[in-house]
RNA sequence: GGCGGUAUCGUCUAGUGGUUAGGACGGAUGGUUCUCAGCCAUCAAGCCGGGGUUCGAUUCCCCGUACCGCUACCA
């Protein structure tokens, strides 16, 4: 599709955890480069030392690891970069599109917040640009610390956006905009175009937050002579009340959905389709079928907003698409984790793990609920369900209990089907309902009121355990009157 | 406030100058079952408003409105 391979990045600035709008605009960047059998690499931007925390860094790398989106060469820290920005500083400024501007932070704050109330465009006045060599000389010698603006340039600054087309803007609606602070450092805007040059970006796959910035990019670019990307905004995720997700709001990193149990699988599928469109009624793909059939024509303009129940659903679809044996693999740690079980006890019960698997994968909509639901198939200290209990356990309960457990303690093999005879001889002998053994049994070895088809659920479980619970629920029963 | 973008069920979306406007999540109802979940079936729910253009606009254009974004020596 594209002559020469393209190469895309991710740049998240660690001042925060990775959310999911940074999340989703990777998982296009890395669709569109391996779809095209381009390449997709991350780069960290922590330019901002005031705002960037060391401590956010593994995380987001973490989080994008999760997320299986492996980049294709080291990561790139803006913060080691200073060297190649100066360099392109002095081209920019040799350029004769930059200047020096002296303004104190105080002045340009009251001129703006007077422009606001004057309902003007607080944009800057341009004071330090008619400065004299002479002027700045002086103030120089005098020690004072500048820092660097662009003088933009006049007329209109036009793109062609891989989403949204033809966008214009007057450059009369853009301030000429600090490249480089006092301290002599870049911003990011100077940083961004610097980078995405040297590391060879050919497209440039973000949220549509950054339009303004694309225009104001375009500046530096034209002014520094090198070739210019293709831009693409996505637009944003918006949280159920509309608002933008953002690491400002305490909106959630993806490294909590892991820990809730979503499937990285399910994650990047539903992200997938928020602002991105396969254009069939299909909904559910594998990673691998998304990177065949994404194309960038297809993503939208809307901005889309979050819905956490659809994520669920589509986490419950995921867990289908899953070997029983993967998800036993992935339940260990986290029955160990909870207590319920230990590793050594585990070990020798794969088999037992996989058959509960089994039992509960299609009713579960997390991984993490398999622990809650299944937990006393593991955890032999379990109590009974209060209203359940109050329920299903009555007094004549106790005598059912018993001589259900002994009929079921002669059965050999303690299948499905002989468990369903057992139970289905006691009930026409007694002239009692099936629900009258049934519910009490499950409750007996559950205590729970709900789960799993008794049968299947007993089976699994085994004849030993079975029997013992039923047993100890008797006596539990006789206690109570 | 200025500038920009966007507008199809509650949400994610498909779609068309003439369609019963399709799917999914969620919701409701019924069925299945020992329970819950699931599964099956059925239903409710939408083209933001107003002007044009046109034989005909949800679709094209304009205006309005709403929402979102940007408007830093943040990224």
């Amino acid at each position: 599709m594209t002559a020469t391979p393209p190469k895309v990045r991710i740049a998240p600035s660690p001042s925060g955890y990775l959310h999911v709008g940074t999340a989703r605009a990777a998982l296009f960047n890395y669709l569109f480069a391996r779809h095209n059998g381009g390449k997709f690499v991350v780069r960290i931007e922590d330019t901002d030392v005031e705002r960037s925390k060391t401590e956010y860094i593994e995380p987001i790398i973490d989080a994008l690891r999760w997320l299986g989106l492996e980049w294709d060469e080291e990561i790139v820290y803006q913060s080691k970069r200073s060297d190649i920005y100066a360099e392109y500083l002095k081209k920019f400024m040799e350029s004769g599109q930059g200047y020096y501007c002296f303004c104190s932070k105080e002045t340009l704050d009251s001129k703006r917040q007077k422009a606001r109330e004057e309902k003007r465009n607080p944009r800057y006045d341009r004071t330090c640009l008619t400065l004299t060599k002479e002027e700045i000389r002086a103030k120089l010698d005098a020690g004072e610390k500048p820092v660097i603006r662009v003088k933009m340039p006049d007329g209109d600054i036009q793109y062609d956006d891989m989403v949204s087309g033809k966008l214009t803007r007057s450059s009369e609606e853009l301030e000429d905009f600090v490249v480089a602070r006092s301290d002599g450092s870049v911003t990011y805007n100077f940083a961004v175009v610097v980078d995405d040059h040297t590391m060879g970006i050919t497209h440039v796959i973000r949220g549509n937050d950054h339009i303004t910035n694309t225009f104001k990019q375009l500046v530096v670019y034209k002014a520094l002579g090198v070739e210019v990307p293709v831009f693409g905004h996505v637009p944003m995720i918006l949280r159920p009340d509309k608002k933008k997700v953002s690491k400002r709001l305490g909106d959630k990193g993806v490294g909590e959905f892991r820990d809730e149990g979503i499937l990285p699988e399910a994650m990047i599928n539903y992200l997938s389709l928020l602002g991105w469109s396969p254009k069939t009624d299909r909904e559910i793909y594998t990673k691998k079928e998304l990177i065949e059939i994404f194309n960038p024509d297809n993503l939208n303009a809307a901005n889309a907003v979050f819905d956490p129940e659809k994520l669920e659903a589509f986490n419950r679809e995921h867990i289908l698409l899953m070997s029983d044996h993967d998800l036993a693999t992935q339940l260990a740690p986290l029955l160990i984790e909870a207590g319920y079980t230990s590793k050594y006890w585990l070990e020798t019960r794969w088999e037992y793990l996989r058959a509960v698997v089994t039992l509960f994968k299609e009713r579960v909509r997390r991984i993490s609920d398999f622990v809650e639901q299944s937990k006393y198939f593991f955890d032999f200290d379990y109590t009974y369900d209060e209203a359940a209990d109050k329920k299903r356990f009555k007094p004549e309960s106790a005598d059912v209990l018993d001589e259900m457990a002994n009929r079921f303690e002669a059965l050999n093999p303690f299948t499905h089907d002989a468990i369903e005879a057992a139970l289905t001889a006691l009930s026409e002998e007694r002239e009692i309902g099936k629900g009258k053994i049934i519910h009490p049994t499950r409750l007996a070895v559950s205590g729970v009121p709900a789960g799993p088809g008794l049968y299947d659920m007993l089976a699994v479980l085994g004849q030993p355990a079975v029997v013992e619970r039923m047993r100890k629920a008797a006596e539990y029963v006789r206690g109570k009157a």
